[in-house]
DNA sequence: CAAAATTAAATCGTGCGCAATATAGTTTTG
DNA sequence: CAAAACTATATTGCGCACGATTTAATTTTG
C-alpha cells in the first residue's frame, strides 16, 4: 500500500530508460539521439512550425530545443530560418534527408515493435493509460494554490 | 496503424517528464532532485547496499552514479565508505536525516497520489504492464546477434 | 608467487532537460 | 510616435544518463 505511487513512479522511470536504451543502437547509424528522433516525428506529421509550436507538442522549452535543433540542423535533417513576417519566430523545416529519414524509420518501428512484444490491443492500452496520467499530472502542475 | 509505436514511446517520454516535473517541486524543499529520490528510496528498502547493486536496481552506471551520490553524501542523506573486506567496493548507507526523509516522504507520496487521480486498480494495472515492457525491452537487449 | 585477467568506482566528453537570464522583435498604451 | 509590456528564441549553469577510459583492488592462471 504504501509503496504503490513509488512502484508507478519507478515503472515509468525504468521504462522510459529501457526504450531509450533500445532505441540508441537502432538510431545510432543514422547519428540520431531519441529526442531528436523524437523531434523529427513530430515535423514528419506537421512540417514547418515553430519552435514553440514544436516544444508545446514535445513539451520542452528552447533551453533544450534550441541546442537540440542546432544538432538535427548540422546533420542535415532540418533548417531552421526566421520567419519574415515576424522575425521572433523560427521556422522549422525538414529537408529531403529529413523527409528520406520516415522511410528508414520504418524499419525501427518494426524493431521496437517486436522489442515490446506486445498486442495490438495492449499497446493501445497502454498508450491511452499513460496519455490519461500525462494529461492529470500536467491539469495538476496548471493548477495555483488560488484554490486553498 | 503505422504510428501505433510511435505513439507508445512519446506516451512513455510524456508520461516519464510529467512526473519529474510533478515531483521537482515537492523535492525543491529538501534539495532533492527526482532521481536521487529514487535513489533513496532504493536505500528505504535495503540500506548498506553497494554502488553496483544500487546500479542494476535502478538501471544505472557508475558514469551516474558516483556523482549523484557525491551530491546525496554532500547534502547529508548518506554516507559512503570503502568496503574493508574488498576495497574496490563502495557501501552506501543512510544517515539519519536519510532515514528521518523516508517520514517526510509519506506527505509527498501523498500529493502524487493525488495528482495521478487514479483509482488503486487502475494505477497497479499500470505498473504491472510498465514493468512488463520493461522487461521485454531489457530481454532484447539482453540478446546477442548469435541468433542470427 | 608473479603475470594476466577480472572487477568496482571514478572520471571525462557529449547530449538532454530545466530554471534563470539575455536579446531582439512585436504589440500595446499614453 | 515613443516608452512600456510582451513574445520568441538563444544562452548559461547545473544535474542526469551513457559510452569510453582510467585507476585500484581482487582473483585466476601459469
Amino acid at each position: 500500500m504504501l509503496a504503490l505511487d513509488a512502484q508507478l513512479c519507478f515503472a515509468v522511470y525504468s521504462a522510459a530508460h529501457a526504450l531509450n536504451r533500445t532505441y540508441k543502437p537502432l538510431l545510432e547509424p543514422y547519428g540520431l539521439t531519441y529526442p531528436q528522433y523524437i523531434a523529427l516525428m513530430t515535423l514528419w506529421q506537421e512540417d514547418g512550425r515553430t519552435v514553440k509550436g514544436l516544444g508545446e507538442t514535445l513539451g520542452l522549452d528552447s533551453g533544450t530545443l534550441s541546442p537540440l535543433l542546432k544538432r538535427l540542423e548540422a546533420a542535415g535533417y532540418i533548417r531552421r530560418a526566421r520567419d519574415r513576417s515576424d522575425e521572433r519566430q523560427v521556422l522549422v523545416s525538414l529537408t529531403d534527408k529529413g523527409r528520406a529519414m520516415q522511410r528508414e524509420a520504418l524499419a525501427i518501428r518494426m524493431e521496437i515493435g517486436k522489442a515490446t512484444g506486445c498486442s495490438l490491443e495492449a499497446l493501445q492500452a497502454l498508450t491511452g493509460e499513460l496519455h490519461a496520467l500525462t494529461a492529470r499530472l500536467e491539469g495538476m502542475d496548471a493548477r495555483d494554490d488560488t484554490a486553498a
